[in-house]
RNA sequence: GCCCUUGUAGUUCAAUGGACAGAACGGGAGCCUUCUAAGCUCUUAAUGCAGGUUCGAUUCCUGCCGAGGGCACCA
């Protein structure tokens, strides 16, 4: 039974009031906003109610502003210290040091609870997040689809939804084909040794495996996939052969699929080494070899109900002038299926199998049109509603140009920077800093320097707004001071040493906040926690609580520096209460952005 | 050509239509016999341009300029 907080309850009966003031005054039903000033200058809540509605009241907004600041202080309600009228309209409202404590008391008992909400309880949500694209290392796009996914996961779920994550596995097709042909082809031990499916099956010694040739799987595959496309796009005999490939696929061919799985084995290798290091999870992982023929009877069936037509050549095309979509087609004129048809039975079976409310994607932004097509498709077919679906984009990870313009990574100029490469710079760069500091550089350490590195990293990818680009420089963006995810866990770690401290000290409890300056602000800063949480779940952007613990970080940094807080005086105790709380706060939000908290530097 | 996204200090990023546009990095000046200075304090500097809506616009609308992406049988 989850009850009210102290905060909400004061802050509903408050609502309660003023709405109840502007129906008095003849507004058929106002909206009230309680929010968060810009500074605690301006009160502990403020509205700006006053402000818009007094052009429909005629009167002058200050005016207006203080009748309601009156007649909330007349009510003399619980917590409430003051309420003034400001400037051109707003209502600032100020609570006693009895609201903080309680506050304060609030977040130490619910601890990792504290900022959960129960708002999707009920609601079942299924994102499909860093669907792998078996052929190529992991660089910095795929990173951020999966922060994204990951931290949406955790948003969702501290709002009360039941959340479950998927993913597809492209593992068929033309880019597989290019794979197996690629290691074929340039993977043979020595020249003689013939480019055939058949020999390799009865003499796979001939070819070499990754560890054969000091290469860690995922950058294997990276050379065969590279080497299979250049030999498709260079040359017409081969191109013919690779596709002969995926049609001997599709007829079973048991020595393709041999080799097949072969290749599918090292590719999974590579990702799951990188994905674990990230902490990835999928609840499932949708095959496409399992589904890719099943989008054809819905194609079939769109054709039965009117809302696709077939062109003179065969292909069949949408038709989606209700949803102000260009149209585009389904299915090929030699009667293949495409990208959509795959997804259009996807859907139907994601929608089947979960029964969820929402079905989320992350995904691209380059696939915005294609994204919108498939779900309007969908809706055409009845699969669901426009509403059910919605696809999560991200903006782009670029590089930094010579010109210092934004630009693209391209594995054709080579400047793909990739996940492990990254997270290594970052490792070895605080491992470097703990050994020019003396420490001896032992497992213990490495470890607590892979911690840090995806703090860091995680970080410096998840704090900015999901949809903008970024630029990512290695060097700046993994900053292990100023606004980063070490400063973050550093202040953690400040909070975790003090409460150490502070254990065996005598602590007389006082009933008020030492002073109701500092301490009185980061009590109200972590105030706010819980409503961070919600507008992440708004935006779908875990960016909110990022920015917000930065800001946590920063209050308790500056307070820490001007204030001893195990100073054995009257008010030790409410320190080390803020300390804690503190603390829970950081861990709570970081535990959004996937990054594990450590106790001690 | 059409559609979508986007344009904030030198740089990288913030800002549910609100109260002096916030940080960080960089530049400049300081703070460690004191709970670990990966920290703290001060300082420097920005809303592409032109209109409109509004009591109030970085935010909404229109136009222009710049950047990125997409546009039917690729995935």
């Amino acid at each position: 039974m989850i009850t009210m907080s102290i905060k909400e309850s004061v802050l509903s009966s408050i609502e309660q009031e003023i709405v109840g003031f502007f129906v008095d005054h003849g507004v058929k039903s106002p909206t009230v906003v309680l929010e968060r000033p810009a500074d605690f200058e301006h009160g502990d809540i403020s509205t700006s109610v006053a402000l818009k509605c007094a052009k429909t009241l005629g009167k002058d907004p200050y005016t207006l502003a203080q009748d309601v600041a009156s007649h909330i202080s007349k009510k003399q309600l619980q917590h409430i210290h003051k309420v003034e009228a400001v400037k051109p309209g707003f209502v600032n409202i100020f609570f006693d040091q009895a609201f903080f404590e309680k506050i304060l008391g609030e977040i130490l008992k619910l601890k990792t609870d504290f900022g959960n909400n129960t708002s999707l309880k009920g609601q079942k949500w299924v994102i499909e997040h860093t669907s792998p694209n078996p052929n190529k290392a992991m660089h910095l796009g795929h990173l951020r689809n999966n922060l994204v996914g990951m931290s949406l996961v955790r948003t969702l779920s501290c709002n009360g939804a039941t959340v479950v994550s998927d993913a597809i596995d492209n593992n068929r097709g033309i880019a597989i084909a290019k794979l197996m042909w690629g290691f074929l082809a340039h993977m043979r031990k020595n020249e003689n040794v013939p480019i055939e499916i058949e020999y390799w099956n009865s003499h796979s010694e001939q070819w070499f495996s990754p560890k054969e040739l000091g290469l860690l799987p995922d950058m294997f595959i990276t050379k065969c996939y590279i080497s299979g496309e250049l030999d498709f796009k260079g040359n017409p005999v081969v191109e013919n052969k690779i596709r002969e490939l995926v049609a001997r696929w599709e007829a079973k061919e048991e020595d393709v699929w041999n080799l097949w799985s072969h290749m599918l084995a090292y590719a999974y290798e590579g990702m799951e080494r990188t994905l674990s290091r990230l902490g990835n999870h999928w609840d499932k992982i949708w095959h496409e070899h399992e589904h890719y023929q099943k989008g054809k009877d819905f194609v079939e069936k769109g054709l039965g109900k009117g809302v696709f037509k077939r062109l003179e050549d065969g292909a069949v095309l949408t038709d989606l002038s209700h949803y102000n979509l260009s149209d585009t087609i389904l299915l090929k004129n030699d009667g293949t299926s495409l990208y959509i048809t795959q997804d259009i039975a996807l859907t139907a079976l994601k929608k089947d199998f979960y029964n969820a409310e929402k079905l989320l994607w992350v995904i691209g932004p380059e696939q915005s049109l294609a994204m919108k097509q498939l779900f309007a498709v969908c809706e055409q077919l009845g699969i669901g509603l426009l509403e059910d679906f919605m696809h999560v984009s991200y903006g782009y990870v670029g590089l930094k140009g010579d010109n210092g313009s934004f630009t693209k990574m391209s594995s054709r100029e080579g400047t793909v920077v990739l996940i492990d490469d990254v997270i290594d710079a970052a490792r070895d760069k605080i491992l470097q800093r703990f050994v020019f500091e003396g420490k001896e550089e032992n497992d213990e350490l490495r470890d607590l320097s892979e911690k840090m590195a995806l703090a860091a990293v995680k970080f410096s990818i998840l704090k900015p707004d999901r949809t903008q680009d970024i630029v990512f420089d290695t060097d700046q963006s993994i900053e292990t001071t100023g606004d980063s995810g070490v400063y973050v866990l550093y202040s953690y770690v400040r909070t975790q040493s003090i409460l150490r401290k502070g254990a065996g000290k005598k602590l007389t409890k006082t009933n008020s906040l030492a002073r109701p300056g500092q301490e009185g602000n980061l009590v109200k800063l972590l105030m706010f926690f819980p409503d961070m949480v919600k507008r992440a779940k708004e935006d779908l952007s875990a960016h909110h609580i990022a920015q917000y613990l930065l800001e946590v970080c920063s209050a308790f940094n500056t307070w820490y520096a001007k204030e001893t807080i195990l100073d054995e005086s009257e008010q030790q105790y409410h320190k080390l209460a803020i300390t804690e709380a503190v603390g829970v706060v950081i861990k709570n939000g970081l535990s959004i952005l996937g990054i594990e908290t450590i106790e001690q530097i």
